[in-house]
RNA sequence: GCGCCUGUAGCUCAGUGGAUAGAGCAUCGGACUUCUAAUCCGAGGGUCGGAGGUUCGAAUCCUCCCAGGCGUGCCA
C-alpha cells in the first residue's frame, strides 16, 4: 500500500470502517479499494463496487447505491454519492482547506517532514567519481540522484550518511602512472595549466596503445601492484592525482550545493581487503581458479574474483570491504548504491558474494541503477563528443543570464542567472525516471536546456511569482480566514494537491526516486498557474484577499520544500 | 548464447489493476495600458511494440515473440 498523507489517511479509514461495518464487508478490504478519483469533479475519494458484486450476489451499480444511502455524512465527509458501479466521497471542502493550510502554514519549510525513518539509518553511495579522470555529466547524475535522495530520506526522519566513494584505486591507476611515466609523453607546461585533462588525454591515449601492444597492459597492472605494496615512487604518483582532482571536485560540488559525510574512496579499504579474503577463507567460500580467487555466486552469474592471478584485488573485492565496514561503522537500515545501470551485474554479484559470506544484511543493500547520456563519450571516443560538466553549467547560466535581461530588471541578475541555469540542469536530470536515459544531443543543447514548459526555471518562475504577489499584498499571512471563500474548483484541486505532498515524499522514498518529487512539482506549478488565470488574488475584497493569500503562500511554500529536496533554489524574485 | 533495462501522440516523457490514456515540445489559432508573457487559453494529433493469458475490469499482472540499449572472470 502506498504511503499517504496522514490527513487523508485519518478520514480513508472513516469512510473504511463506516462503510465496512454497514455493509457487513471487510474493513481492510474496503480500505485497500479507496482510491482518489483521476478526474477531478467525481469527489474527492471513490470506491469501486466490482469486488463486492460476487459475495453480495448483486450488481455493483446496485451495491454502490446502497452504500450511498447508508452512508452518514459527518462534518468532515460531506456527502456521499453513487456513481455507476462507484461510490464517490466528497469533502467538505472548506474543512479540508483549513486542516490542510494549517498544517503548511505552521509546518513551514518542515511541512512534508515526517518520522517514519527515525532511529534508522541510510548509506547512500554517490557521486564517486574517479580521480585523474574529469567530472563529466554522467558522474552528475550520481551526484544529483544522490544529493536528492538523501534529502528525502532526511527529511522521512532517517539518519543519512552520503559517502562518497572515490575511484582512487585500482588498475587504472596503474595505467595511469604507467602513462604518466613515459619520457615521451611528457608535457610540463600542459601539466601545470590544465592538469585534468592533460590527464584524461594520457589515460585515453594509453588505452589506444594497449590495443596495439599487449605489453602495456602488464606494465599498468604492475604500477598498480607497486601502488598497493606501498612503494614510494608509486604513492607519490598517486598523490599527485588524488590531490589535483580534489580540488576540482570541491569546486564542482559548491556550485552544485552538494556535501557528502565521508570521502571515503576506494583507497581508503587498502589495509581492509585482507579481511575480506580471510573471511572469504574462513567461511569456505573461496576457491582457487585460473590462478585467480574467486566466490562463485550462481549458475548465471559470473563468479566473484577476489584476487587476480597475479594477487591484486579487484573493484569487487574493494567493494566487498566497504559494504563490511559500513556496516560495521553505521549499521544501516539500508545501503543504496546510487550507480549507473550498466553496473547492474556486479552489484547483483557482490550481493550474492555478501550472502554466501552469511551477512543477513545482504538483504539490506540495493543497487540504485539510473540510465546514461547515450550520446556522450566519457573519453573523447567512439566518435562521440566529451562533454564536460563545466560546459553545460556554464551555457545554462549564460542563457539564463540572456533570458533574465530580455525581461527583467532586477537587482542581482547574475546571481538568479546563476541557481536558474545550475537548476535547470539538475531538475531537467530529476525529471524522468531515473532509469530512463537522459536525452541529450551534443549539437543541440536545447535538449536539456529549456527554460519552458516542464522545466526547473518553470517551477522557479511560479515560485518568484507567487512570492512577488505576497510582496505586494504587504501584510502578513494569517489562518485566520473565511475558509469558505477557498471552495472554487480552483481552490480545491491547489487544496488537494498541497495535501498530497507528504504522501509523494514517502513515496519517492519507498520507490527510491526523485523524479516523484519533480513531477509533482510541475503539477502544483500547472495548478498554481491555472489559479492566477482563473482568479485574481490581490482584490478589493479583504477578506476574500486575505483567504486567497493564504492559500497562494502555502503553495509558495511547498514548491520551496520541494526544490529544496531537489537541491533547487527558490528565487524570490526572477 | 545468457542476463538486465527500455518500448505510450511527430519528438521527449507521465500514467505501477478501475470511470472518456494525460503533459511538455513541435504545428496551427488566440491573450501583455490587467497580481511577473521564463506565463496563460484553445485546436488538431493514439492499433499504449506484437500475440496470447489471468480478471467483473489490463498501458499497468503472467507467458512467448519483436526492436533498441547495456552487461556478460583478471578495467572500474
Amino acid at each position: 500500500m502506498s504511503p499517504m498523507n496522514p490527513l487523508v489517511q485519518v478520514v480513508l479509514d472513516d469512510i473504511a470502517q463506516q462503510v465496512a461495518t454497514r455493509m457487513d464487508l471487510e474493513v481492510a478490504e474496503v480500505r485497500s479499494l479507496l482510491e482518489v478519483p483521476r478526474e477531478s469533479g467525481r469527489g474527492d475519494f471513490a470506491l469501486p463496487c466490482f469486488p463486492f458484486a460476487r459475495v453480495m450476489r448483486r450488481a455493483p451499480q446496485q451495491i454502490a447505491e446502497e452504500i450511498a444511502t447508508a452512508f452518514e455524512p459527518g462534518p468532515i465527509i460531506q456527502s456521499c454519492q453513487a456513481t455507476g458501479p462507484f461510490v464517490n466521497f466528497t469533502l467538505d471542502p472548506a474543512e479540508r482547506a483549513r486542516r490542510v493550510l494549517g498544517a503548511i502554514h505552521s509546518g513551514g519549510d518542515d511541512f512534508g517532514s515526517q518520522d517514519i525513518g527515525s532511529g534508522k539509518t541510510v548509506v547512500l553511495d554517490y557521486s564517486s567519481p574517479n580521480i585523474a579522470k574529469p567530472f563529466h555529466v554522467g558522474h552528475l547524475r550520481s551526484t544529483v540522484i544522490g544529493a536528492a535522495l538523501i534529502r528525502v530520506y532526511r527529511s522521512l526522519g532517517y539518519q543519512t550518511i552520503g559517502v562518497n566513494h572515490l575511484g582512487d584505486w585500482g588498475t587504472q591507476f596503474g595505467h595511469m602512472m604507467a602513462a604518466y611515466s613515459r619520457e615521451d609523453w611528457k608535457d610540463p607546461e600542459r601539466e601545470a595549466s590544465d592538469p585534468i585533462p592533460f590527464y584524461r588525454e594520457l589515460y585515453a591515449r594509453f588505452n589506444l596503445e594497449i590495443e596495439r601492444d599487449a605489453g602495456l597492459a602488464e606494465e599498468g597492472r604492475n604500477w598498480f601492484r607497486r601502488l598497493e605494496e606501498g612503494d614510494q615512487e608509486a604513492r607519490e604518483l598517486w598523490k599527485k592525482f588524488h590531490d589535483v582532482s580534489m580540488i576540482e571536485f570541491d569546486r564542482i560540488y559548491r556550485k552544485l550545493g552538494v556535501t557528502f559525510d565521508h570521502f571515503t574512496g576506494e583507497s581508503f579499504y587498502n589495509d581492509k581487503m585482507d579481511r575480506v579474503v580471510e573471511e572469504a577463507r574462513s567461511r569456505e567460500v573461496a576457491v582457487e581458479s585460473e590462478g585467480a580467487l574467486v566466490i562463485s555466486v550462481g549458475d548465471h552469474v559470473p563468479p566473484v574474483m577476489l584476487l587476480k592471478s597475479n594477487g591484486t584485488t579487484t573493484y569487487h573485492t574493494r567493494d566487498l570491504a566497504a559494504a563490511m565496514y559500513r556496516q560495521e561503522t553505521f549499521d544501516f537500515e539500508m545501503l543504496l548504491y546510487v550507480v549507473g545501470e550498466e553496473q547492474r551485474l556486479h552489484f547483483q554479484q557482490l550481493f550474492h558474494a555478501l550472502e554466501r559470506m552469511g551477512f543477513e544484511w545482504a538483504a539490506r543493500c540495493r543497487h540504485v541503477g539510473f540510465g546514461r547520456y547515450p550520446n556522450i563519450s566519457s573519453r573523447g571516443q567512439g566518435g562521440k563528443r566529451f562533454v564536460g560538466l563545466d560546459e553545460i553549467l556554464d551555457e545554462a547560466i549564460r542563457r539564463a543570464k540572456e533570458k533574465a535581461s530580455e525581461n527583467s530588471d532586477i537587482e542581482d541578475a547574475s546571481g538568479v542567472a546563476e541557481v536558474v541555469g545550475i537548476g535547470a540542469v539538475i531538475f531537467n536530470d530529476l525529471k524522468n525516471n531515473r532509469k530512463k536515459d537522459v536525452d541529450f544531443d551534443p549539437e543541440d543543447w536545447n535538449t536539456i536546456l529549456e527554460f519552458r514548459g516542464d522545466t526547473g526555471p518553470y517551477v522557479q518562475y511560479s515560485h518568484a511569482r507567487t512570492a512577488s504577489i505576497i510582496r505586494k499584498h504587504g501584510a502578513p499571512v494569517s489562518t485566520r480566514i473565511d475558509y469558505q471563500l477557498l471552495t472554487t474548483p480552483e481552490d480545491r484541486t491547489l487544496v488537494s494537491l498541497l495535501e498530497s505532498y507528504p504522501g509523494r515524499l514517502a513515496m519517492a522514498g519507498q520507490e527510491v526516486e526523485p523524479s516523484l518529487v519533480t513531477r509533482y512539482l510541475l503539477d502544483l506549478t500547472k495548478a498554481l498557474s491555472h489559479y492566477y488565470h482563473k482568479h485574481k488574488v490581490l482584490v478589493e475584497d479583504p477578506p476574500l484577499r486575505a483567504a486567497r493569500i493564504l492559500l497562494i503562500d502555502c503553495a509558495r511554500q511547498v514548491i520551496a520544500n520541494g526544490l529544496k529536496i531537489l537541491g533547487v533554489a527558490a528565487p524570490e524574485r526572477m
